[in-house]
RNA sequence: GUGGCUUUAGCUCAGCUGGUUAGAGCAUCAGAUUGUGGAUCUGAGGGUCGAGGGUUCAAAUCCCUCAAGCCACCCCA
């Protein structure tokens, strides 16, 4: 146990027992953005630190305590990613995809990074699924991402999350909102947590992320957003949830769903599950993101996604079936150290044909082979002892059938292709 | 970043108020059965007791520091 090296903090090891979930999870999440129109984008594991503080916003907890940050030999300074949205639209102006027709949609999965204290489906090392729909500003684009973010659910038949919807105004609304909270928690300044009287300050929307039991009456009756809305953003939030419920997906109101990130305007959402447990629960989310072109020094372009914890939603998956590892087609042994090069090769030429083999090495007691091949969940064994040789057979097992038969070599392919072909 | 709990075999965990060679179940390997499997029985291997330091005749056990995990905060995926 004790070794030079240990696991980072808040990194996982991706086991062979754990890839049937990502398998699946990377299988449903193309299947279902490619369905929508979607194409594959994935852009580097780090970028100018830069990119990040323009377009998350400084005052953020991403970029104010949770960035992995380090400089290159001359004296740049990158950042691991600590988010997809701010890069893929670098990707979009650098590839010149505002030329393309509009919108722009694309999808993406991979690695990110955060310095968070760890905890059960909080990583260092993390891993989203994400979808980008740039270069239109219709509300209905932002209920194709909520739609298909639902599908990604629906495909891992993942029942039980919950869609969390709010509207937060975008710069004509949400100043005006803004200075109406703080008209509205500045006789109550006294009675705040430390940490709230400081988001008083920096941005009073996030008020609302408080679970202090002292700031919960105070966040019940304190104005919400979406009744200040100006007439455009009410217009959107309006047709958002109209098409929702159009298309079946039930959705909750949540006033005091603000999200962290500075870019995102009028619409966001969250999807929750119960069974990651308390203070985690959220599988993902996103929300429409108008003014982040702008704010990365580019053409104002409208914009809207969502980010999807891969993680977590394996922590779900896990919890809703089970997912065994491939197992092999055949499971080739020699019973005698004489016969292992022959029964080496015969397994490579059955290989050639997409014939999943395990060569299993090493003369054993052929009951020690069969309890092998029976654990590795092999379908067949292919099985090769002193008295086939000699009259130039093999013995093909069924192992689920616990029946054999002896065929000569020539007819090896054949025999186990039909045995495979019929189970 | 703050607080609480935890860390003993590959895994899940015993180990009382400090006392010689640290245990169990599961898993692994072998044998029982020198050519027929997931069961059973028998046996074996596997631990500097998270790391480092301290107290003591003696530390898995008490103290300190550090690391990692979990829970809550914070926040998000």
């Amino acid at each position: 146990m004790a070794s030079i090296a240990q696991r980072p903090r808040g990194t996982q090891d991706l086991l062979p027992a754990d890839q049937p979930y990502w398998a699946a999870l990377e299988a449903a999440a193309k299947d279902v953005a490619e369905r929508f129109g979607y194409q594959r984008i994935e852009t580097p594991i780090f970028e100018a630190t830069d990119l990040f503080v323009r377009g998350v916003g400084e005052a953020t907890d991403i970029v104010s305590k949770e960035m992995f940050t380090f400089s290159d030999r001359g004296g740049r300074s990158l950042t691991l990613r600590p988010e997809g949205t701010a890069p893929i639209v670098r990707a979009y102006f650098d590839a010149g995809m505002q030329l393309q027709p509009q919108p722009v949609r694309l999808y993406y999965m991979g690695p990110y990074f955060r310095s968070e204290r760890p905890q059960a489906g909080r990583f260092h090392e993390f891993h989203q699924f994400g979808i980008e729909t740039i270069g239109d500003a219709s509300p209905l684009l932002d209920v194709e991402a909520i739609v298909l973010g639902w599908n990604w659910f629906a495909g891992l038949e993942i029942a039980g999350a919950t869609l969390h919807l709010n509207s937060i105004g975008d710069e004509v609304c949400r100043p005006a909102y803004r200075e109406r909270l703080r008209d509205y928690y500045r006789p109550h300044l006294a009675r705040l947590s430390e940490e709230s009287r400081a988001r008083f300050e920096r941005n009073p929307l996030r008020l609302f992320d408080s679970k202090d039991p002292q700031d919960e009456a105070l966040k019940r009756d304190a104005p919400r957003i979406v009744d200040h809305l100006c007439a455009p953003c009410a217009e959107a939030f309006r047709i958002v949830k109209e098409a929702l419920a159009a298309e079946e997906i039930p959705f909750e109101l949540n006033p005091n769903l603000v999200r962290g990130l500075d870019y995102y305007t009028r619409t966001v959402f969250e999807y929750q599950h119960e069974s990651l447990g308390g203070a985690q629960n959220s599988l993902g989310g996103g929300g429409r993101y108008d003014g982040l072109a702008a704010a990365l020094g580019y053409r104002s372009t409208p914009g809207v996604g969502f980010a999807m914890g891969m993680d977590r939603t394996a922590i779900v998956l896990k919890q809703s079936k089970p997912f065994t590892p491939a197992a092999p087609d055949v499971y080739a042994v020699a019973l005698e150290a004489k016969d292992e090069l022959y029964v080496f090769h015969l397994a490579a030429t059955l290989r050639a044909r997409r014939i999943t083999v395990v060569f299993d090495p090493g003369p054993a007691r052929l009951d020690a082979k069969l309890r092998k091949a029976a654990r590795r969940g092999a379908r067949l064994a292919l099985l090769v002892g002193p008295e086939e040789r000699e009259k130039n057979q093999v013995v093909i097992r069924d192992m689920q059938e616990k029946t054999q038969t002896s065929v000569a070599e020539r007819d090896l392919l054949s025999t186990i292709s039909q045995m495979l072909g019929g189970a």
